[in-house]
DNA sequence: GATGAATGAGTCTTCATTCAT
DNA sequence: TATGAATGAAGACTCATTCAT
């Protein structure tokens, strides 16, 4: 709908209202995954949904609402999936693998969809807010403060948790036989033994030994 | 294209042709690395080169053309600087340290060129070729053969280390004050700890433990 | 167009009909006044009348037809202020002067109906009757046959006369702050001494003094 | 052309490249002048230029800087025909003679170059400068300091000569039937009436009679 | 009567590419 | 070799109009 005022009544927006920028967020979110952010013009996702270009623009105010919306639909429903998941868990480690664990899950029933947030936050690194930590991150610290993880730098941990996370979820869209599980599986592992305090005592053993009779 | 035509005589490209394509891509980079991929149209990058448009379509069958050069430009420079390195080293930990350590050694002394490379693949992520293995996966089989890494997939490993450094590379560019030692010390403990195979066995152990009494 | 289906009814149009026309026609004044023209869209003024941009088109056969009516609209309610007083004149003169004073009258009590009516005459400039005469033509043609006024071309002196207040109307859009009694004297004098006959003789005194002696 | 680098070298813009823009400049006074300032798409200067749309852009930073040339051009070649004349006159009356005569020839030589620039002025009435007086507000007031012209707001008389010029230009351009050499006269006469002081005079004293005995 | 929804034509702009010189 | 000039396709966006409900 072009006016911004937008029924200021009881209402809010229609069924159909609601229905269709459903439906071309989906279509967006099909599009930049099939094609990649920067071939994802307004005529593409208008042509998959087999509607006008004009339509997106009466129920978007412009592009960048659209986009808006698929990060806010997509960031919504990953994190209603993610975070319960998350926070059931006891144990930092546990948190950490729940998250790695549920966003493949995420991933497997929404693929389409993280590649798209995935594509849509690397082209958009305007607002790469370095000041801010992620709630990833502020869970790092947290196990780091429970003693429970080994010192390491909450962020660039962080950066590489995701990284390694969009990395799969692109090169699952790419390729659907793509195993899920098996990259979970790697992937708890991997960050599981990067993080933990244990491991690194060990290792550090281990390079000790290592520098001591080379 | 014409430079094709130009490839048949006997001598091969001329040292002009050569110094100016030379130029040319050095140009695309610095570009590329300024304003982003999206932005960086053919008119941008000429008028840096302070050239015409045209002599890029001159010497290039096309943009395509170009940015594939950039790639190859810079992944030779890249090469040369890091597999002396990396096959310096004697121990397969060590070759992975020195991946890293090289890769972000590269990063700041050729910041834009890894800018410039991280924003192209960004956005020209059609051809995922996931069925050939890369030097790193490579040389993390190797590793695993040797018996000095863990059992992982080499292949999802490779993506996450790749996956790490280019998330650092972009954020290095964004924000130039990033403490690429303190990154480079992170990601080599982070991925020692990840792929070494006494951490993975201690590991292993606590894993057990804390299934036997929860 | 339904309004024709409409009207053969046998009452004509219905009061609701009616309000609403005279509503949306309010509308578009405002809006014209407040915009301009251009920026004027049938989405704007459905804006500022709460109501459907299609309420619009039920009511008008299209765009075209609502310009038409404000134009019609205006332009009567302009003439009912202005001709009584106008007519109540006796001399051509004093007549003059009362459409100039009453026009800025008008302007200052329907300031925005001016402007409206001047934007959309500035845009619409198809219909260039340049073969029919304006009543204010006629009076002014009137008053040389009384010979009160000077012979002059009363059609290039109401294009003057008509100019003039538009151009005061469209500066009083822009800044309020204009003092519209000065102008209405400035112009009233301006035209008085333009028209009237003994200053063209005085002056025509003048003019032959000049070429005499130069 | 497209780069803003424009050869800093000796040179300047090339002989075709300012043969083109004046032929977009020509082109563009004459669609504006044809059909108005709101219809004048590029795509219509375009065509009755004979050249592509895109042309335009290549020579223009956009349609502002096309528009800003036509301002700029017509304005010179304006002022280069008339202040010449209007400096040449000795006494303000004659200046202002001067002032509407060469403008209506400049407008019998370039009626649509004329035309255009007013609607352009019309249609662009942002920058309505109230604040500042025109050349022409300042020659009156010349004239009022020198004793020759009566007391009147050289504001409002100024905008009345200016609007005056425009409407008969805006005419001429609709029906170029018009006789400008009687405009002019008409036009000439009838603000040679308004502004000088004996005429003022004169009528004062009418208008003193009139209002004795009324 | 009224309106939300949809649409196609049209706006300006950017860009890679081609061509004659 | 080099380049100024030109072009067509595609980009996002606006808008008056139409239609089913």
């Amino acid at each position: 709908m072009q006016s911004k005022t937008r029924m200021i009544g009881r209402d809010g927006p229609s069924f159909i209202e609601v229905a269709r920028r459903a439906q071309i967020v989906e279509c967006a979110i099909e599009t930049i995954a099939s094609l990649g952010y920067a071939q994802a013009s307004l005529n593409q996702i208008a042509e998959r949904a087999g509607i006008s270009k004009s339509v997106i623009s009466y129920h978007f105010a412009g592009k960048d609402e659209l986009i808006d919306q698929v990060l806010e639909d997509v960031s919504a429903a990953g994190a209603a999936l993610m975070w319960p998941r998350v926070q059931a868990e006891e144990t930092s480690a546990g948190m950490l693998r729940a998250y790695i664990q549920s966003h493949m899950d995420f991933m497997r029933t929404h693929p389409r969809h993280v590649a798209a947030v995935s594509e849509i936050l690397l082209h958009n690194r305007t607002q790469f807010d370095d000041g801010q930590a992620t709630p990833l991150e502020e869970r790092l610290r947290e196990g780091q403060r429970d003693g429970e993880f080994r010192a390491f730098s909450p962020r660039v941990m962080a950066w590489s948790i995701r990284a390694a996370l969009d990395e799969v979820a692109r090169r699952f869209v790419a390729n659907p036989g793509l195993g899920l599980d098996d990259c979970a599986r790697e992937l708890t592992t991997l960050f599981d033994l990067a993080t933990n305090r244990s491991a690194a005592a060990e290792t550090q053993v281990a390079h000790d030994r290592s520098r001591d009779c080379p």
